[in-house]
DNA sequence: ACTGCCGGGCG
DNA sequence: CGCCCGGCAGT
């Protein structure tokens, strides 16, 4: 079952170990860059494997190196890789990647030792590691760490919470790196700075440095928010709508944010990512993010050379949106100027940037200059919201802005508590927030702080609203009889194609 | 629990 | 593109 997966992937990106530069015996890890094939010899061929190393060199290994390298005194402490689960050639897989070493040890210890005192704990608790992150394995075996939901709530909420680059740019959803294979861009980050200091399993994440598009931020974080969406039906149902207390609230460890769970695969509503001019009162949308870094350096800041003189102070005044494309992909690129400012922070009347800055922000003073376009002095926020869902996320991490999700004004009818909505009420995920709710300023990853209302302001703009878009567009159920209901489980074959892949019936639509 | 079917993987 | 299936969501 899950070997369809697993196999067939390129060893490139995989992370390796590799004698030590310094040939002191501590082995380095380094993640594949290429793979040579020196053929000369008939019967030795061997491959050459260009690594990546740590310190950010390249360097040239052969497969006894890296062989050798693998094992000695990491041997125990293996580190996963995460990317590549990479069995090609079993044998020089088994070597270079440990994942799939492991696998094939796992593999080779359930062959041979049938007998069941001859497997050590370490093996087992490695297995566990692997199976629960990348095969599909009935869950008994994590009884006893069980999470409750609350705790995967609160662990959510945490992850959500701090948006501090720290905990942003590696997102720490090991399981779901694993199984999707959507590439984090950790480019040179191959570890994780914070979230571990434990030994034994540590999760890497290995860079596939080319493929992936630098640009384009992880999306992890804002899918991941999506989740606790499921949770409040738990609690829901048979408690009052205020739970003052919230025992889920009380953080647990911040770092357990590591289970093994996998997380459910999301599905992806169709989310188009645009730029939006973040300059105030302009609320230019592209589609690229050279369109609108041109767009900001031309028109705002006054520059008029070409893309290579910039300095990347473009990248402050536009930020990335995820728009839902079936309710607002056209129209977009007339919105007028006047609603989009909702989406952007009240700026201030200075000329600072939109974005709350870090406090070592090393920018220059805005270029006071007057080609902005002064558009009505009064402001134009009072308007209606916009009428479409738009999910802000930053491009920068570092400028800690929380994604702002702003809900249509009520037009749908998928809910109808959106009125009805207090941020005062204590823990009711909703992400039906206020009309605005920009927590961009400074959201410091302070825990100190009791968190109150912030906090399920914070959460609601973190939650994205899947469940309006799909509501929408979801196809409403068919109720009319269907090939399964008509012939039964047992004459699938006369069920229509359809049925059969478990498609939209075409026999008996509705 | 059952069922329709979307999204996506695989060949 | 045909086939299949995981999993979500409505009942």
């Amino acid at each position: 079952m899950h070997t369809r997966r697993l196999v067939k992937r390129s060893i490139l990106g995989s992370r390796v170990y590799a004698p030590s530069p310094t040939g002191d015996g501590a082995p380095v890890t380094g993640v594949v860059q290429a793979v040579k094939q020196e053929n000369r010899d008939v019967e030795v061929r061997r491959n050459v494997y260009t690594v990546l190393m740590q310190d950010g060199s390249l360097k040239e290994f052969t497969e006894e190196e890296i062989a050798a390298a693998a094992k000695g005194p990491l041997k125990s402490s293996l580190k996963l890789s995460s990317s590549n689960g990479a069995v090609e050639g079993q044998k020089e897989s088994s070597c270079l990647n440990p994942e799939a070493a492991e696998e094939q040890r796992l593999v080779d210890g359930k062959r041979l030792s049938r007998d069941p005192d001859t497997r050590s704990v370490s093996l087992l608790e490695q297995k566990r590691k692997v199976v629960s992150s990348s095969i599909d394995v009935p869950h008994t075996r994590r009884s006893e760490e069980e999470v409750d939901m609350d705790k995967v709530t609160a662990a959510m909420v945490l992850t959500s919470l701090s948006t501090s680059p720290l905990v942003r740019s590696p997102p720490v959803k090991v399981s779901e790196g694993l199984s999707n294979s959507w590439k984090d861009n950790g480019s040179a980050v191959p570890f994780t700075p914070s979230s571990n200091s434990s030994s034994g399993g540590y999760w890497s994440w290995s860079a596939p440095s080319d493929q992936s598009n630098p640009s384009t931020p992880s999306p992890p974080l804002s899918a991941d928010s999506f989740k606790p969406f499921r949770v409040p039906s738990l609690g829901g149902v048979g408690s009052g709508p205020t739970g003052p207390e919230d025992p889920s609230l009380d953080d647990q460890d911040g770092t357990s944010l590591l289970f093994d769970e996998p997380i459910p695969r999301k599905r992806k509503n169709s989310m188009k990512v645009m730029f939006k001019c973040l300059w105030k009162n302009c609320g230019k949308v592209l589609s690229t993010t050279a369109g609108i870094q041109r767009h900001i350096r031309t028109i705002h800041l006054g520059r008029n050379c070409d893309s290579d003189c910039s300095d990347g102070e473009e990248d402050f005044y536009y930020t990335e949106i995820k728009l839902n494309t079936d309710s607002v992909a056209d129209g977009l690129s007339s919105l007028s100027p006047a609603s989009p400012s909702v989406l952007s922070p009240p700026p201030p009347p200075s000329p600072l940037p939109p974005l709350s800055q870090p406090p070592d922000s090393h920018r220059p003073p805005l270029p006071s200059n007057a080609k902005e376009p002064h558009v009505g002095g009064t402001t134009p926020l009072s308007r209606s919201a916009p009428s479409a869902l738009y999910l802000i996320h930053t491009d920068h991490a570092y400028q800690a802005t929380a994604p702002v999700s702003i809900p249509s004004s009520s037009s749908n009818s998928a809910d109808s508590a959106s009125t009805s909505f207090t941020p005062t009420n204590s823990f009711s995920i909703s992400w039906q927030s206020p009309p605005v709710t920009f927590t961009g300023n400074t959201v410091s990853p302070s825990k100190s702080q009791g968190f109150g209302e912030q906090r399920s302001q914070t959460i609601s703009v973190l939650s994205s609203p899947p469940r309006a878009a799909t509501a929408l567009s979801r196809k409403v159920r068919g109720e009319g009889k269907k090939c399964r209901k008509v012939y039964g489980m047992e004459n699938r074959d006369m069920w229509c194609t359809a049925c059969r892949w478990k498609k939209a019936c075409q026999r008996f639509t509705d």
